[in-house]
DNA sequence: GTCTATATTGGGATAGAC
DNA sequence: GTCTATCCCAATATAGAC
């Protein structure tokens, strides 16, 4: 039966879109199964025809997330690689990540997430590996920063963007936005001070 | 009566620590004030005698935490600032900070502050103002490195914490906790690669 | 100020009709 | 596969004894 796998799947995919979209806005647990049901335009009851438990549908909104992200999107042949990075994190340190959802999984759910099982936890690490990649592979175009600098660079935009979503001063986290993308910047050119002076 | 005022305070400052220790492990919503009274040998009921709800427990539960973080200890007179600053990131980057409890509740508490009422954030946001003016304080004695420099790193260091205890692999989280220090010892240095070849 | 007992709510999960 | 109805448990908050 063709037409009920694929409305099933249609479903399935709503049933993500809406889970996300919450779970980003206001956190695992206060969002009700209700909730994100009557957003994806169906009851409570379908639910456990498409996930086992909100657990599991918690994991799979995470790769979800990550999948269609900003930092997923494919780089035009015509740009190169330096300025597509600052294209990056122009999107990802944008202040309309502020307020309610926020394309980054890594960023809206960190702290939730270290409290629940292996399985949710194993989806947020797989994509954290996932973003450093993404960024390696692009600044590798242009510099020699390496996979420590890459590392601390996507710990500052996740923790840059976590706490501004967090802060209650919207002045403040619009400049704790600027101030990373700045130094994110400057940390992905890769060479330091110390580099400079050892080669003089 | 000045023991029941002193035991008052005694029950209350418990509360606190109990609450403080519990939140950071397993975050707001999955402790009870149960569990909490029960750490701070009391039982439910008491609770209300110190706290108006769980809510403002929360949000002091914050500012205690911030009082007593090893970012608040007393810098030695024979210590220099330099040194100084590479014990706080030793302290603060520390494996220690990966499981359960954690020192600090910018780190622990991110995403979780997030989605809560404007108090809380209020309490957050005076946090990371203070983390931001102890670093900027130790850092004006050697370095130029400015408030935007200062701002990036410790949102790094709040970043890189709080995503090496959501990682489910604690080599990598390991590995991301020592790319911050790193990192954050050269952002703090202050002048880029471009201040130098400006000055070339 | 601390205790026990309880009112009340909300939400995860299941049963069964269609 | 989707719906309605229901079971069940956990947790906040309150009432009232001591």
């Amino acid at each position: 039966m063709p037409y009920t796998g694929e409305h099933k799947q249609q479903s399935r995919q709503r049933i993500l879109e809406s889970a996300y979209r919450l779970f980003s806005s206001r956190g695992y647990d206060n969002v009700s199964i209700n909730e994100i049901m009557n957003e994806a335009s169906m009851t409570r009851g379908g639910f456990y025809a498409h996930f086992e438990n909100k657990s599991a549908l918690y994991q799979e909104s995470i790769r979800y997330a990550a999948s269609v992200s900003g930092l997923k999107q494919n780089k035009p042949e015509s740009v190169d690689g330096e300025s597509w990075i600052h294209t990056l994190l122009e999107g990802y340190l944008h202040k309309q990540n502020l307020d309610g959802e926020c394309q980054c999984p890594l960023a809206s759910l960190a702290t939730d997430v270290a409290v629940r099982d292996p399985q949710i936890r194993k989806a947020y690490t797989e994509t954290f590996k996932g973003m450093n990649a993404i960024i390696q592979k692009y600044v590798d175009t242009y510099s020699d920063c390496e996979r420590q600098g890459v590392m601390a660079t996507t710990a500052m935009m996740i923790g840059g963007l976590a706490v501004a979503r967090a802060l209650n001063d919207k002045r403040l986290a619009e400049e704790l936005l600027e101030a990373c993308k700045q130094e994110a910047i400057n940390m992905l050119n890769g060479a330091t001070i110390e580099d400079l002076l050892v080669e003089d």
